[in-house]
Formats: C-alpha cells, structure tokens, sequence
DNA sequence: CTAAGTGCAAAGTTTTTGCATAACT
DNA sequence: AGTTATGCAAAAACTTTGCACTTAG
C-alpha cells in the first residue's frame, strides 16, 4: 500500500480555498459554483473528485441531506463530533457528545454487534432564522 | 387541506403485504423484485409512489443508506426509535434511547434552535456475520 | 360516473467514468 | 519525461413526472 503523491494544482489549491472559507455544508454543484463566482474555471467533475479527496484525507467532513446530496465542510474540530444544523440559513454548530457515542457502542454491543460506527445530526431553524 | 381518499388497489395491497414481510431496511428495487418473486405485477414507479405513500402515513420507516438510496422498512415500533443495522445482512434491531433525545434536544436549545429533529443510526457487524 | 391510481417511457438529478489533453515534479 | 490531474461529454444510478388508460368507490 504505497502512498499516492498528490499534486498541488491550481484546481485542487482552489477548491480548498472556498472550503476553507464556506461555513455551512455546500454541495459540489454550489462550490462549483463559488469557484465560478471567485473567478476561478474549474471543471465540475474536478470538483467532485476534489471534493471527494479532501474527505478521504479527513481535512473536510461528508454527510448527505434528506434529498440524498452529499454535502461537505471543513471542520474547526479534527476529532469526532456531530453537527447542529439550521434547516433554514445552514448555520452549523459543531457539538461533541461522548455520552452518545458511548451510549451507541453500548447498545451495539449488547446485541453483539462489532465494528460499530454511527451517524448523528441534530437539525432545527436557529434563533437568528425564528 | 381537505384529506386525500386512499383507494385499496391490488398494488397498494401487494406493497403493504411485502413490507410486512421484509424485516430488512429495503429500497424501492428490492422491494419490486421481491414483487415480482410473488407473481405480482407492479411497475417500478408504482412501487415508488406506494412506498412513499406509506412512509407519509408514518406505516413504514424510511432512511438513506451511504449510497444515497432510499430504504424503506415496516417497524415493529410505532414509537420515536433508531436502528442498529448490521452492514453484512442488513439485519435490523430498533433501540430506544431516550437520553439521547433528551441531550440532542437540549444541546440545539442551548444554541437556540426550535423545531429540533434528529437522525441517528447505528451500524456494525452483527455476532452471526462476523 | 369520476377521480384516484397505474404503467410506461421520458426526463431530471446527482455522481461517476472513459479518454485525450494539460501540467505538476 | 513520466504520471497524475483535468475537462468534457457520455454513462450510470436512482427517482420523479407527464399522460393516457384502468379501476375503485
């Protein structure tokens, strides 16, 4: 399992700097489009698989919405944590829970379940979009 | 807002009676071949317009795997619950957590949210599969 | 009889992929 | 120079929709 070298390019030092800068979770087709907004020509597929290689290399987070897109963002956080997310505006807030999780691993465990991983958002209209 | 009359068609009954019998999370195409193994025929959009119909009357479960499909699941419980989904055979425990709602409810109030929702969901091996 | 439900195929979305071209190292 | 990355368009996969036909009530 040799390490792939990863290029610098212009596309994919763009890419990381509209995720550096966008605070809510945005799908590929919306930093496609930020990228457009900023000047910077970078095709969509391009997108997708920068996108996707950020996340792969755990420098952004992934999750998808209830219409089924995936959505990612860049993390103050490195370790796990979960996300407060504001159905209106997108405003996000990063919350840690470690009675959840071990509360999730308990349960797993208790029903003999082994190599557990669990997915947890909390979604509402924050005060600023009431 | 006057309610919609539901007519009691031979593909609604097909559709019902397969999800009573499925006890994994299924999607929309599983479901259409596990019709077609019954000799029942229902076009593929029917079962999709059904399945959604049934999730909106709150008779069956509904929620996205990685992949982004839609699976739909008839649960035992009417109650709020979760799952713990065994990613091999897909087979499927319904667990209560009812301090985990009290915490997710209370984290997005003391961030100013209303209307809070949650998704969670549990996964690993189960003990058969591993 | 009349409106809801169905089937089929077409269209829509999001995401992936093949392949020739461009460009890091 | 040698490969990895990109771009474009085509393909995939899942889901929805338009419309004529069927059928429950």
């Amino acid at each position: 399992m040799t390490e792939q070298p990863v290029r610098t390019t212009r596309q994919r030092r763009a890419v990381a700097a509209v995720m550096a800068d966008l605070d809510t979770f945005s799908s590929a087709r919306e930093v496609h489009e930020a990228l457009r907004d900023r000047g910077e020509s970078v095709g969509l597929a391009t997108v997708y698989r920068n996108l996707q290689a950020l996340a792969d290399a755990d420098e952004i987070d992934q999750l998808r919405n209830d219409d089924g897109e995936v959505l990612y963002r860049r993390c103050a956080t490195e370790q796990h944590h979960h996300h407060l997310v504001c159905r209106v505006c997108g405003r996000t807030v990063e919350v840690l829970g470690p009675a959840v999780e071990r509360w999730a691993d308990q349960v797993a465990a208790d029903h003999g379940f082994r190599d557990v991983a669990h997915t947890l958002e909390i979604s509402g209209t924050c005060d600023r979009c009431s």
